[in-house]
DNA sequence: AAAAAAATACTGCATTTGTGTTATTGCCCA
DNA sequence: TGGGCAATAACACAAATGCAGTATTTTTTT
């Protein structure tokens, strides 16, 4: 069974090459196609069920209603369908708001048609989210300035919870699953020191076992 | 001019087999290898700048300083030297900790060596970060949960966790922070009857104790 | 310098948990 | 109507955890 495909891109041009290349693919067969959002939009509302494509290509540039509106309108209707944003140099940095409107992907224009025939596969196959790389050396910057700027956490808030250094670090590792022995060794201490830290984590934070704690860390975002 | 790489790993198996298929590359060269963090940064202590591997694969999970510590303490020192972070499914969810520590790249050990290889060269080339298609979709989670704290429910869900009405009620209960006796009582079951279903949800989820269950059941809003 | 807090380490004991295995019952579905 | 699945229940053993202490060494604070 090929993958159905849809690709939404306002210039002809793309649209046929894209599609023409695509169908080279034993694995892939393009269904729909439009030349912008609204069109794409509508066109779904005729199809039934199970002639949705699986995957669309949803160019971001487009005149009118652009790929990431598009894809935030059609993600409520459709949260099933995948959709992989192709972008040009010029304006990579929309990654951050498609994936806020649901995008699963993100892949430059000019990638090797086999490289994004790949990425379809992948995604449709193992729901697995493809990038460039240079769209995901971005994304992980954004990512980075997205957590940094939190640092403001000081004594301002629960006279409880003031767990040390030490203690937080083997919190965190506690709530990574990890047992009182491998903790040990990671942090090149006794086992018994670990067991009497955690002891004295639960009186700090009035609980009796791990599970427990773990809901409080989470909760409150001790780690 | 070959790029010269580093490789980290505490299992000599890895760094041996590693080391070997990469060098079949015609652009690469293995100039340095270690089985730990400390070992590394050792080496790096006694070369001269000029033998500085331009890469690195660090592994992630090593006993006693892990990958992202040694990255953390090596960026300080070597600012120019770039890593590629390799992990296994296990531990992909330390990508963010990765970033912040510095790591330029995160790829799944398992990942065919010329994709590796590939990956070396772009970053190389270019400074681009490469990511597995697995972990890029973690990363976009990342993103999304980072910058929208409440969010929704990604509805595209997990085929994997598909756990009984029953299941998740149990699970539920424990992740609450109640012991088995508890949790029997609680629903009118022998004790017996919980603890069969808890093993049963470990397997479906592929971990093996309270606090892992904990981590995933929440992270994955399962409950 | 003295006092307080944190980190380290150990012992012993009771309880909880993880694992493997088996078995019965009811229910849905092909 | 037989097979598969979910829910229920039980047993036994090994491992991990929680609890209650005590004590030494660093580090920090006063």
């Amino acid at each position: 069974m090929k993958i159905q495909v849809g690709i939404v891109d306002d210039q002809s041009q793309n649209l046929f090459s894209f599609s023409e290349r695509l169908n080279y693919s034993k694995d892939i067969i393009v269904t729909l196609t439009a030349h912008s959002g609204i069109e794409f939009l509508d066109q779904m509302k005729k199809l039934s069920f199970r002639n949705y494509p699986s995957i669309v290509l949803m160019d971001i540039g487009m005149a009118g209603m652009d790929g990431i509106e598009t894809v935030r309108n059609a993600k409520l209707l459709y949260p099933e369908v995948h959709f992989l944003m192709l972008t040009v140099f010029d304006d990579d940095d929309k990654i951050f708001e498609a994936i806020k409107a649901g995008a699963d992907g993100y892949l430059l224009k000019n990638e090797k048609i086999s490289l994004i025939i790949d990425c379809i596969i992948q995604l449709s196959e193992m729901g697995s989210a493809p990038m460039s790389p240079r769209i995901a050396r971005k994304t992980l910057d954004l990512l980075i300035r997205a957590t940094l700027p939190d640092s403001g956490n000081a004594s301002g808030g629960n006279p409880f919870y003031t767990l040390t250094a030490r203690e937080t670090e083997i919190l965190k590792l506690t709530v990574d699953g990890y047992e009182y022995k491998t903790i040990a060794e990671k942090l090149f201490l006794s086992s018994h020191t670990v067991r009497k830290h955690i002891a004295n984590i639960y009186n700090k934070l009035h609980v009796s076992s791990k599970a427990q704690a773990i809901k409080i860390a989470t909760k409150n975002r001790l780690i």
